[in-house]
DNA sequence: CTGTTAGCGCTTTCAG
DNA sequence: CTGAAAGCGCTAACAG
């Protein structure tokens, strides 16, 4: 209870609240001999204004909500930093969510943030969810929201994300000219506009280099690694084998990994491996391992400066409603 | 302003705010009829709290931050998750802080931090910080705070950390044992704890081993890669250079991976290199790389599940000031 | 240039 | 069991 606030420092200058309070937003109908006082007893007192206060007074909190999956993940980590230093420099506070990928936290999540605890919201849906309806409710209530990564097709929202289907086909391209003849897709689950994007890259490529696409090479993955890992071998050891895997996300390249090593094959020599992996130091501690690595830190840093614009009332280019920026296929040596 | 509130739902009930209120907070001292009508329209009506207001009456805004140096780091990664679960466990919002282990940045957060916007703090301290008068601050402010990590020593509160001077003596009895005869020990910036902690297990390690200990092996890196990666490489290209690196963090042992590489040598034939890192994939990738884990996710929920106990006024048994966690040597192959 | 006042949405005495 | 009223700390009309 011994907080000072702007009652206490009105008391001890024997000025109203209103003046210290305009003195401190340096109002220019406050004297400057009156803002150095209030200024200087502030300083003395380390003052700090209820957050609180002024969030429920302006109806603005210059907080953001970030609503990912999961953080322990290069790409999502990575997104946070960028996110983090553009508020930071706007001066906002940067809420976590995590969802875990399950389709009820994501929903009480979204919920909650009707309640205006946030200014705006960054969210990368969850794969669980099919249903998007409460994220319409939250379009509704006018809370600024820009998807990133995973977005929301079906909501007319900013969206920005890495070129995946140009990637999805750059990765498919490259193992063909590794001299692949049947690659497995490993697809992230399917309700998820990444997995999707990628996948038809990989389809185009395939049709493009005169190969066949077959359905049974499109291997629909989950959250669950155990899972995935046995799906993976149960594919490794058919007869007819994929000489050529690409992982639409980075776990999904390390249930691979593992698979093929517990089926005794070998990457690079009896199955190539590419996938999509924001691990910069993947390759370099494994040269056999090709990687499409995402602009992580630049789609957080652009999705809230996107954001920031949104708050600000400033106008989006419609060629910016959904930004897709480059992805950068990372290979170590050529692996012939 | 068509946020639904307390008055909304009572006009529409021909019920005062207050019942309204405390309909809400089921109260007992309102009838059930009463309670299920407010709930039944505030469901209807899609009601949430402003929590801004909740705050500022109740002077506890249910919301803690944490501060860290980075985020795009494997072990920070892994203790946000573990931290944000604890806390939508109990209901709390999470808030991030990057200091990106600048000390002006770590002053203004803690400053901030001061003003009530959140009810108990996470921090790992950020490497250019000598001075912790920002931190004294706080606690004076009486508000809970648990260290992390990156521990403060000279301030009396809760800290949960890696057995830091144990595993730093592992890693070191480990590349004696592989035979090496002069281990360099890479050491991030010097003022923080656990560099301090890791160093004097790796002093010990060479005791008890009938090494000597030089001080030209400690490496005192910093911040910036590239000066690491020179120095690194300095060290290498001496007389007599190490036939072992130990690197007290991640990014010291890319740095090293690097300086190796690009100097003609290779791990682990010319030089043995043993990390910490929190990641998980390190040595699958790289099977003669050698891996100190931390239980970053554990470290976390300890560290969210302490600050719980301060929030709620449980006593916190004298044994647990300084909660150290086991982390455990992983390697994958032996590489003699 | 400064002060008075109302009110953001909520909880919580205090009255009935 | 329900209502009236005060007040958390701050901002922003409105007065002077």
């Amino acid at each position: 209870m011994d907080s000072v606030n702007l009652k206490t420092l009105a008391k001890k200058l024997n000025l109203s609240i209103s003046t210290v309070s305009r003195a401190l937003r340096d109002s220019h109908e406050i004297s400057v001999k009156t803002k150095q006082k209030v200024l200087a007893l502030a300083k003395a007192l380390n003052y700090e204004p209820n957050p609180y206060a002024g969030s429920l007074r302006k109806q603005a909190s210059r907080t953001i909500a970030v609503v990912i999956p999961e953080v322990a993940n290069n790409f999502f980590s990575l997104a946070i930093s960028g996110i983090e230093e553009i508020a930071q420099l706007k001066g906002y506070h940067v809420l976590i969510y995590l969802t875990h990928d399950r389709y009820d936290l994501e929903l009480s999540i979204a919920r909650h943030l009707a309640s205006g605890r946030v200014d705006g919201i960054l969210l990368s849906v969850s794969s669980e969810s099919n249903d998007f309806l409460h994220l319409v409710e939250l379009k509704n209530k006018n809370i600024p929201m820009v998807f990133f990564d995973r977005v929301c097709e079906e909501i007319d929202a900013p969206k920005v994300t890495t070129d995946d289907f140009e990637s999805g086909y750059q990765a498919t391209v490259h193992l063909i000219e590794m001299g692949c003849k049947s690659i497995a897709y490993l697809m992230i689950a399917k309700n998820l506009s990444i997995g999707q994007k990628r996948l038809e890259g990989y389809k185009e490529a395939l049709k493009d280099n005169g190969h066949d696409f077959e359905e049974r090479l499109v291997i629909n993955c989950s959250n669950d690694k155990e899972v995935n890992y046995e799906l993976i071998k149960g594919v490794l050891a058919g007869a007819n084998r994929p000489d050529g895997i690409f992982a639409s996300v980075e776990h999904l390249a390390i249930a691979s990994y593992y698979a093929c090593k517990d089926s005794g094959l070998s990457i690079p020599e009896d199955v190539k491996l590419v996938s999509f992996s924001n691990l910069e130091t993947a390759p370099l501690l494994n040269p056999s391992l090709t990687t499409i690595t995402q602009p992580a830190y630049l789609i957080g840093k652009e999705a809230a400066t996107m954001l920031f614009r949104m708050l600000e009332k400033k106008p989006i280019n419609i060629e910016d409603q959904h930004l897709e920026l480059k992805s950068m296929l990372f290979q170590r040596e050529s692996t012939a």
